[in-house]
DNA sequence: ATTGGCACTCTGCGAACAGGAGTGCCAAGA
DNA sequence: TCTTGGCACTCCTGTTCGCAGAGTGCCAAT
């Protein structure tokens, strides 16, 4: 049915579409790439293309407009990943090398991606649950207060007061940070709260034992649910480019960009660093239906971090996005197993 | 020159532009508002407010619309504050009082705001160098890197990782951290660096003492500084409601918005909780001159602890902000004063 | 299977035009 | 001196029309 050259051709349709943001004719086609047949010819295999669905007429003779399924087809079969220039390369390192801690890296990487793309870009704090624990440290504050304080393997330092029910010594504090510290080094932090509550209990201060434990133990559950979340935009003036059908598509993913919820659905799949997923229009959740999705995660191949997106119009540079993402998500992940 | 009658006019103009945002005629005017004159008589006055430069008109023969200078004139002398409704009030109230700690007391300021006005809002986190230390915590993590851990009145928390010159002993720590204590709580953030570096050696371990101060005082500092700047965004989706013009005008505002140091400029006058401060157009920092931006400091009257501000079109409802605007400032004060 | 030719359709643009909104000015009245 | 009705004028807005251009679909020829 599709033949090498209707694939060819709806490869031109998409590469010139991308980079005119108009719909695109059959002589223009052959003017640009050289398909070595008459625009005749082309003219039939894109009423083929039409009629499965690949591409679209915005409106009797006019020219032609790849649809979602279109990019797809474009994305899985038709394109090859464009690296970056060793130019860009060389930038990129030096660039996130800068960075001073976990905060600026992040914040570093966002900016970056947004800047090579030219479009949204999203970043996820590394996981606190697929990270592990490297120290924990309790701090008697009052009586009953607590700071917890949580450094994993990844740089990520959390914190939280904790209120007890009732006052504990120091003593007690003394025996919980030793003991916490030397069951929980090097143990996922996904098990932490389990692993407390199995901590055996002491005889002799039995009482603020099994309190502070069952209290330390949900905070640090909260304390992971919380900041499992946090995430960083870049680059939304971007939005503006593809502007000439706004504002009704820029409300909803302005929208969508605030909800937590919505953004952290980006990263769904992508939990494999060597691979790049590329969500299209309606594969896309509420909101980001106009939209396209190039997303992967970071960190080594055996233990993944977190993830990290671009996302602009479907009518997107995706071999070079694909290339951006997948470069930038290698340099952090390299970044950050050594620091 | 204007009589009381051209300052009505003048309101009149204001307010029926921002709700109808579009030019306004003698006759919709009249018709509007009980003036008791003809729209002949207010067509001389506007040809007078017009003269004076508080309205101007798009082209010949529109409807008339407020200059930022009118804008100016209605905020400050036309225009009373427009209190919240009582269901209004209970709802902040209800709404801020369930917040956990003190970044969600933060996010829930902002997206209140953002509610409550129709527009973007800025909420920046209580100043570092203006909160008090409540506690310092020092815990030796390694031989060489110490965690100090910074709790503040108003309580934020913040931590860094510290890397030593050389070992120390874990007297001297614990030394480091009952001195620290001792003298730092209650003081201003803003001193912590030269208080610690004026704090007595002691002449058992000099050494490492007077290395781990120094260090100590440096990395205060710079956390001061790095975090000075948190500011928190919401409502941004909103931009798009004032769309007719866009996106000329949208781009800059989306990029000043990613500007930290854009943003922090919104708050630079506002460092008086009792008062509201107006920017408009011209006023505004590069990027916002055609955005109108109300903001103020939140905190007790002698100790102000951070801005918060409600930006959008100069076509604003200027009462409505800053009544929504110095309500939620007082009553996120409180809460933190309590808190 | 490919191609050139051709008629057809639709958009985009500019001109021409009518309707309407709003103004400025003026002369008369209070 | 201030206010008012009347009136001419300007300019925007929307509509219509015609035309050029781009692009297509179909068909007959190769």
């Amino acid at each position: 049915m599709l033949d090498d050259r209707k694939l060819e051709v709806l490869r031109a349709i998409v590469e010139d579409y991308v980079s005119t943001q108009e719909p695109v004719g059959s002589k223009a086609l052959v003017e640009r790439h050289n398909l070595g047949v008459s625009p005749a010819t082309i003219r039939n295999d894109m009423a083929a293309l039409e009629e499965e669905g690949y591409i679209a007429q915005p409106h009797t003779s006019a020219g032609r407009v790849p649809t979602d399924k279109g990019y797809r087809l474009f994305v899985d079969r038709l394109s090859t990943v464009k690296p970056l220039s060793s130019p860009e390369r060389r930038a990129i390192q030096t660039f996130l090398e800068g960075a001073a801690d976990l905060d600026d890296v992040v914040l570093r990487t966002v900016k970056l991606l947004a800047q090579l793309t030219r479009q949204v870009a999203v970043v996820q704090y590394p996981s606190l649950s697929r990270s592990s624990v490297r120290h924990v440290e309790v701090v008697k504050l009052a009586h009953t207060r607590l700071l917890l304080v949580l450094i994993t393997d990844t740089g990520r330092v959390e914190q939280r007061v904790v209120e007890l029910p009732g006052p504990v010594s120091d003593a007690a504090v003394a025996d919980l940070r030793a003991t916490l510290n030397a069951h929980m080094n090097d143990r996922p932090l996904a098990d932490a709260g389990a692993l407390i509550l199995a901590l055996p209990q002491q005889a002799d201060s039995a009482e603020d034992r099994s309190v502070m434990t069952a209290v330390v133990a949900s905070m640090l559950e909260t304390l992971v649910e919380r900041f499992e979340d946090r995430i960083v935009l870049a680059g939304t003036a971007n939005l503006t480019r593809s502007a000439y059908d706004f504002p009704f598509t820029l409300r909803p993913v302005l929208e969508a960009l605030e909800e937590q919820v919505t953004l952290l659905k980006l990263f769904g799949e992508a939990v494999d660093p060597s691979r790049v997923s590329v969500r299209i229009g309606e594969e896309n959740p509420e909101g980001l239906t106009t939209t396209a999705v190039v997303s992967t995660a970071y960190g080594a191949q055996s233990r993944p971090l977190a993830g990290l997106a671009v996302l602009g119009p479907t009518r997107m540079d995706y071999p070079g996005a694909i290339g951006a993402v997948g470069a930038v998500a290698r340099y952090v992940g390299q970044i950050l197993a050594e620091g």
